[in-house]
DNA sequence: TTCTATTATGACATCGATGTCATGACACCG
DNA sequence: CGGTGTCATGACATCGATGTCATAATAGAA
């Protein structure tokens, strides 16, 4: 690869005076800069980051961290390739600034975040992001001290900047419309409590009850999926049919996440239910590929996932410029519900009010 | 952040010592080895990586641009993320290696490439993977001849290095296991012949009815999806009605894809038709989240995205070894059947046999 | 026309690691 | 005891870009 000198040699002029066309950092006669170019263009010379570095001290590299790339072993909420749309919302932050994004996967395996942390800070990354496949509390290792550096769907006990999803609020959105929708018996399949996600969207869904005065009712809500099962379907089925058969069944079922509520429809069907004739059904997520292919295409809430990684960016990149480690101490993200017809409304007018949201 | 200097200083030794204790290269006397050992550890010294390319000229790493993180806008076959494992694959090549894996995404926008194509020159990558998002041509600008390269899941013009999904031996292999179960009727809803895939699988089905001397019928083939018409279900629904009123309808219907599946089983079942009792249904890709939480679970070819982006991998970092270019000329990449129980047995004895592999 | 600004360019040192070569300290051989 | 080899270490130059400072070339002011 051609050098400095070897353009400076083809077009007659010093190093330094290549290095002001690269840099346009001081005026070059317009003979000379053409010169150069043109010497440029024919070594098809490309300036190296590394010895621009060395001066510098600045290398422009943000370094990324995630287990996106690889879930298969990791016991994780199955709702697909969440850390994959946070990385695009990051891509998009960097993109507006001169960063450039070093991905780094640990192949699932947690115990080589320390090494590449270690690559990072060897090719001087200016900050870091680490971002979680889902919702959990994370502990992350040999980070000097004053590092900047952001956690996106995680957060640790050291109260580092981070980035998470407000599934409580987003749980509480959605059953608040489905009241408003004229609901009362509101099923609830959960998540595993001892997920974050699922714990706080059992919170959320009692924090809706409460606003507009609806009794909670222990039977109403069941679990649906158990952490470390993912593939099994018996747990679903008994507690769906729980819910199908008491006295004053569920005019609704929310889905702990669109996956299970793809299982739902199978079953519901399979028991000679209509959606949403019979039954109306719910998610959470917003994974498109199930929620706008199911039919008829299921009400949801959106994991703010892609607006999470833009803020993981630009804090990052604002704590970089301030010269902090530390820029915020914690952001909580709502997603949108997402209504589609997979749920009915029980008031009689509301067939004037496309988009559900209908007083009671 | 410390320098070898500031080590030395602490350790009471010549930068060249310190330098020899990181790379192990001479010997060193254990007391002065360990003196610098702790002198790095006490100041939290990591080598520069600039510099070290610098005196080297071999920067380890390896430049991976790809639209995976972000299909939003691309017409796509909506697969799901194909890339993505690709480029898992790639990961777990290069994991073995000591290379550094340098991910750029396009945002969607093809145009984008040529400036991370420079960037990565800066950063003296010693290689280029390009990954698409689904099988198809590129034309990729602004490459350095002779520069080592790997297409995964494109070719181009030039018989640039490529790896590629086999997906014409993969419906073959798919289609003869259906009339191996004895299915002599196999509808097949495509996708866009305009399609790479779309018109490879077609061939595929093709290879194995003549491989059996089963005879081909028009009227059992017809598009399911157009390209550009993503989430359109009309096509899909009009096609698939036209199967069923045949005279002599299809047994089993091969979908385009899995997505393509997911919309047919609930179509099937508004028609009133069980799965696999009354039609067996196919799919294509081996998208899991589809194939594995659908009831019954749906059969279908896996898409080798894994391994391609291993062989892809490899390739590069031979071809890196070698000083080469070009390692090779292309490579196509079989996927095996996932045989699953939407698709049942005509033949009667075939309980005995839970693979589906009985011959006629 | 001579003197001062300004513009355009170059010489040289520098960033941090490491390759090359030199040197000092031992140990072992005869 | 002198010679030769090995071990352990350091001095110095080098990689490619750019910041600093100096200087040459030109223009405008007096």
């Amino acid at each position: 690869m051609a050098t400095i000198y070897q353009v400076a040699k083809a077009a007659g002029v010093s190093p330094k005076t290549v290095s002001r066309v690269l840099n346009g950092d001081a005026p070059v006669k317009p003979e000379t800069r053409s010169l150069v170019e043109r010497a440029m263009a024919d070594l098809g010379y490309v300036p190296s980051n590394a010895a621009r570095m060395m001066r510098s001290n600045k290398s422009g590299l943000i370094g990324l961290i995630t287990g996106a790339l690889s879930h298969k072993t990791e016991p994780s909420e199955p709702t697909g390739l969440p850390d994959l749309f946070i990385i695009q919302g990051i891509q998009e932050a960097m993109a507006k600034s001169d960063k450039t994004l070093m991905i780094a996967d640990t192949g699932g395996q947690f115990e080589k975040v320390p090494h590449l942390v270690r690559t990072f800070l060897q090719h001087r990354v200016e900050g870091l992001i680490y971002v979680a496949d889902y919702h959990r509390k994370v502990d992350l290792p040999q980070i000097p001290k004053d590092f900047p550096i952001v956690l996106a769907n995680c957060f640790d006990e050291h109260g580092t900047t981070s980035v998470l999803p407000d599934d409580r609020a987003g749980q509480k959105n959605l059953v608040a419309k489905l009241i408003e929708s004229g609901h009362k018996r509101i099923g609830f399949l959960t998540l595993d409590r001892k997920m974050q996600a699922g714990n706080l969207r059992y919170l959320g869904y009692r924090d809706a009850l409460e606003q507009y005065g609806v009794e909670y009712a222990d039977e109403l809500v069941t679990m649906g999926y158990e952490a470390g099962k993912e593939r099994e379907s018996s747990l679903l089925m008994s507690s769906l049919d729980r819910l199908l058969k008491l006295n004053n069944p569920p005019t609704v079922i929310c889905c702990g996440n669109d996956e299970m509520a793809l299982r739902t429809y199978g079953l519901l069907r399979s028991r000679g239910l209509r959606i949403p004739e019979d039954i109306s059904v719910a998610g959470y997520d917003n994974y498109r590929v199930i929620a706008e292919t199911l039919y008829p295409p299921l009400t949801t809430v959106e994991l703010p996932y892609r607006e999470m990684g833009r803020r993981a960016g630009r804090f990052l990149l604002s704590a970089i410029e301030n010269g902090e480690s530390q820029s915020q101490v914690s952001d909580l993200t709502i997603g949108p519900v997402s209504w589609r017809s997979s749920v009915v409304s029980l008031n009689k007018v509301s067939v004037l009010n496309e988009n559900g949201r209908k007083s009671i």
